[in-house]
DNA sequence: TTGACAAACTGACATAGTGTCATTAATCTC
DNA sequence: GAGATTAATGACACTATGTCAGTTTGTCAA
């Protein structure tokens, strides 16, 4: 099931450094290299194309070969970004086995992904807040693990491990719970510590779907801090 | 404990008709109104001064005699917003009886006020998004739930109603569950029943902070949809 | 009623950022 | 190396912002 990948850079995403297609295109890595760079340390709402090709050897206008405006830089890279997390191990939305522990290890993962993009996500959120297509991409992405969670919940439900509560609201909150949390918490320079946000994390959604008699140990060891 | 106040339209909030003060500020307020009227039925990132001030008798340039920006007419709106809030009836926040009832009064009220303005809210935390001052003053807004939860539930644990858990990152965890659920299920035309919305907050609320043995009767009677 | 002072408002301007386009430069192919 | 295709550029038009000098409106004392 897990296939391994090898970790980018801490920084950033080495984008497409020799793409297929027609095109060869260095011009179109540098400058999402460059909005990653941008976006680690500064907020989306100070990047404009004139700054971002400042970093870059071309000229403002060549921008607008490769992308119709900032917007399209953050949807590109947040599909890489659901790439990263697609090919991550997420034992709990597909697997069958012992769930509490599927959790956790799936809970750990995502924080890890998220603690190390943390500015990166938060940029892709405050984009989206000012255009219907990002906002529209961002939203898809979130709803795409509501249908996960659902699916699994209700599975857990026909075995008898899940009260019979209506899964999907439920998921839906703790989904929002997770992104937003995540994203406050890592979003901003200086981040949290991941370890305490990761045991709140697990213990409501643990105590919240299987009850509070799984929450014996800690999970914090689980992700790398 | 509980003010009565007298519950504003529907629409929105009627902003000092005659203040106080030394000006006689008529367009300010219609400023401020033509504000929550645009944003009910359109996004944030679609105002600009000049779309605001056409709905009202007076030119472009009077806007910056009241506000300096647009965020600034959004922060006068937030600030208004928290007054609403603080004025409704929380009991878990500050009461010291049945918290799971509490706790089930004090979520269905901000359910309803949330419900009711839904893309008002939605707007000031897209706004955030674009500036400084507002993203602090937002932040701050959820940081104030933040403390009083906090207390809240280090008092139940000394008496012994609540197991023994760090209560900051779990509240701030559950905080960001309740803001960002609301906001998206109510932040946008068409909005979602309350009803449910409200169920699954209840039920992660209670089950991860006095476990699921309290979960026994529907709540969602408690607000009206 | 008038004059004078302040408050409220306005039109015109300077600025910043966006997106387009005709033109030039670079690169590839034969 | 000539021609053709691709990449990059500078100049332009446009939109929205925020400022400011100046005009209108309202109020009140003489």
């Amino acid at each position: 099931m897990s296939k391994v990948k090898k970790k980018s850079s801490p920084l950033h995403v080495s984008p497409q450094p020799a793409p297929k297609g027609g095109k060869s295109d260095r011009t179109r890595a540098a400058i999402l290299n460059a909005a990653l760079d941008f976006v680690w340390s500064h907020p989306f709402r100070d990047m404009t194309v004139t700054s971002l090709m400042a970093s870059t050897s071309v000229s403002r206008s060549a921008f607008y070969q490769y992308f119709s405006d900032l917007h399209e830089v953050m949807e590109t890279l947040l599909t890489m970004l659901q790439e990263e997390i697609l090919t991550a191990d997420e034992p709990w939305f597909e697997g069958v086995g012992d769930p509490v522990a599927q959790m956790r290890e799936t809970l750990a993962g995502l924080v890890d992904i998220c603690y190390q993009r943390g500015p990166f996500l938060r940029a892709i959120t405050d984009a989206a807040a000012t255009d219907p297509r990002l906002e529209k991409a961002w939203a898809q992405f979130l709803a795409d693990f509501d249908d996960a969670g659902t699916a699994r919940i209700e599975a857990d439900q026909k075995q008898g491990l899940i009260p019979n509560f209506e899964a999907r609201p439920v998921v839906f909150a703790l989904n929002r719970l997770y992104a937003y949390t995540l994203l406050q918490a890592f979003g901003q320079h200086p981040r949290k510590h991941p370890g305490p946000v990761l045991d709140a994390l697990a213990q409501i959604w643990i105590s919240t779907l299987y009850g509070s008699e799984w929450l014996g140990k800690e999970s914090s060891d689980l992700v790398r801090t």
